[in-house]
DNA sequence: AGCGAGTGTGCACACGTGTTCACATACGGG
DNA sequence: CCCGTATGTGAACACGTGTGCACACTCGCT
């Protein structure tokens, strides 16, 4: 009587194995047993169950399961920045890794000012894993999943801590291939928009930038910093090319910045790559389409999540493993911009 | 003894509520209505408790909790083409929406040939809902979903089954006024390029242009098909204008073709806007761009979230309401391509 | 003092599963 | 026929939490 008041609008109760052993007139182990690879069960009576279990829709509840103690097989993903087309592009192809081998991932995004909060409410579940996609966090996080025991894994930048796994792009080693490539084709006059000065690629790919032209005895004629995005990347480089003159090619710390130094190219009447050479970091998408053929420093995205899958899964095998650094090499791609 | 060997490579265990209990001297329902707002405690008693949690870094463990019947604060979406920008900018504000009101997405990419198989693991979860944003999916899903009680938004494509809510934007009436905004400019050689025609949105689409161009007595001059891609855009407006020399302005199924198209355009000397008028549909970011400065038909994201949360919270509190089917305006973006 | 209302608290159950353990049955060899 | 082994199976426990219920205790009022 008194729960009568909620049976209209109540959500329908969720099949259980003990409705399945019911009707197959066994025991609920032995349903919980059908559903496990490699358990003793005869295998008509497996039949029966899982045929009865299709016919009603039952599946086990994977919470329950992961309460057990097992993997929750839940991995949070921290992206700091979902706007900028690298961070979403990884993102995307990490998701589908992940889904892949039955991982799934939940996303917090980094951006918001609450994100140190979601975090801490995320870890509130028995994850599997964390993985750190770019941004900043505190070093709090890292003691707190330290002491819950979730593995974390770093990518974009190195995070030295007990536990923590990092992926990363050699940056400076990127930055400095690319900066060649313009001087092995007589450039000599390079200016270079770097980006947020926080940020730890943009202070690699900088001293990438640097180192190689010191190598050549010269220096940057000019200096500008960005925000990693296209209408920053424009902005920055029309002041930068008004302001002097002579600069005959365009360093840019991404290619979102490099495609923005592209429009203010032409704006100001700059042939590219006649008068200006421009190259970016990263090779994200973009990069590619007939209007921009960027040249650029691939920052693999693929070697990078195949890395990140094979840390997670040694982890999860041995969660006591020795922490890795891992390094991925960029590839510099010659396009029509230099 | 036996329990040895695991010791070393073990994964600590996790703090639980007994620890604190233990620790403060209470009992271990004590711990639990600490952290239970309203719930009966002693002031004194919960700051204690509290304080010896914070310490030990006890937190509740989010899957026991979610396992006694309440909410989950688990949402999967769904998500049909993650490497679209437009898809890429609704997911990310949709997260960073649920991260606000501590629903935690699980992302599932529907690119993916295996994203079937998928969408059923992850729905052995008890989730609190599954959204869906774009996309294709078997109807069996959708009775799956019913039969577990699980609440489905679909955005983008209506869906008409029990317990599906949807969120939709007005695409023919939004092709309609971007395709008279042409007309009252004096275009009368329009050209169409459709998006991939299985998907709901290019057919509306598609009829409220044809719409348009009926209601002032004249045809589409020429029409092609592309995949929704800046690639796909460029080739086929490539096509198009040169097999009709005489077009004087392109409507585009969404923003990556025409920014595609107008690369074309420039490709072939077209002037944009004096010889070729171009217009898009979504309002990406992109269309911004300096570079591109697109006029378009905006299919306002902000909205389509602020609906999908407030259909989401209102299946929650009442899982026996009616299904909704809600539909959000579109609005003409004037910029520097008409 | 007696009593009712109000406030706190521990016990015990429920959630749905995986898995151990003890036991039952079948079977083959001596 | 008896025993050891191989194979199946159900009962029971563990996972970590939220909460209903019963009980204890305080306090103000008559």
């Amino acid at each position: 009587m008194t729960r009568d008041k909620n049976i209209l609008g109540q959500r329908p109760r969720r099949v259980t194995a003990q409705t399945v052993a019911d009707r197959a007139g066994v025991s609920r182990s032995a349903v919980s047993r059908a559903f496990t690879k490699g358990a003793y069960l005869d295998a008509e009576k497996r039949r029966k169950i899982l045929s009865v279990a299709a016919e009603i829709g039952y599946q086990p509840n994977a919470l329950a399961a992961g309460l057990k103690g097992g993997n929750s097989h839940l991995v949070a993903i921290f992206v700091g920045d979902l706007r900028n087309p690298y961070d979403t592009a990884f993102v995307s192809q990490l998701v589908g890794a992940l889904n892949a081998i039955k991982k799934w991932p939940l996303l917090i995004d980094g951006n918001d000012a609450r994100a140190a909060t979601a975090l801490e409410e995320v870890l509130r579940y028995p994850l599997d894993a964390l993985i750190l996609r770019g941004g900043s966090l505190s070093g709090e996080i890292v003691d707190q999943c330290a002491r819950y025991g979730i593995p974390m894994i770093s990518s974009g930048r190195p995070i030295t801590a007990p536990g923590v796994d990092t992926v990363c792009c050699r940056n400076a080693q990127g930055a400095r291939m690319g900066t060649e490539l313009l001087l092995g084709r007589g450039r000599r006059r390079i200016g270079y928009l770097g980006g947020p000065p926080e940020l730890y690629s943009s202070c690699e790919r900088r001293a990438g930038v640097m180192a190689a032209l010191e190598a050549a005895d010269l220096v940057a004629v000019a200096e500008a910093t960005g925000d990693y995005t296209v209408d920053g990347g424009h902005v920055a480089a029309r002041a930068l090319l008004q302001g002097t003159e002579e600069i005959d090619a365009l360093v840019c710390a991404n290619d979102a910045m490099a495609i923005g130094a592209l429009s203010a190219a032409r704006d100001l009447g700059r042939q590219v790559p006649g008068d200006l050479a421009v190259i970016g970091f990263d090779d994200i998408d973009m990069a590619k389409w007939q209007s921009f053929d960027l040249t650029t420093v691939r920052n693999p995205i693929d070697a990078a999540v195949t890395e990140i899958l094979r840390l997670l899964e040694a982890r999860l095998d041995d969660p006591g493993k020795a922490d890795e650094m891992v390094f991925v090499d960029p590839v510099v791609k010659p396009r029509g911009t230099h």
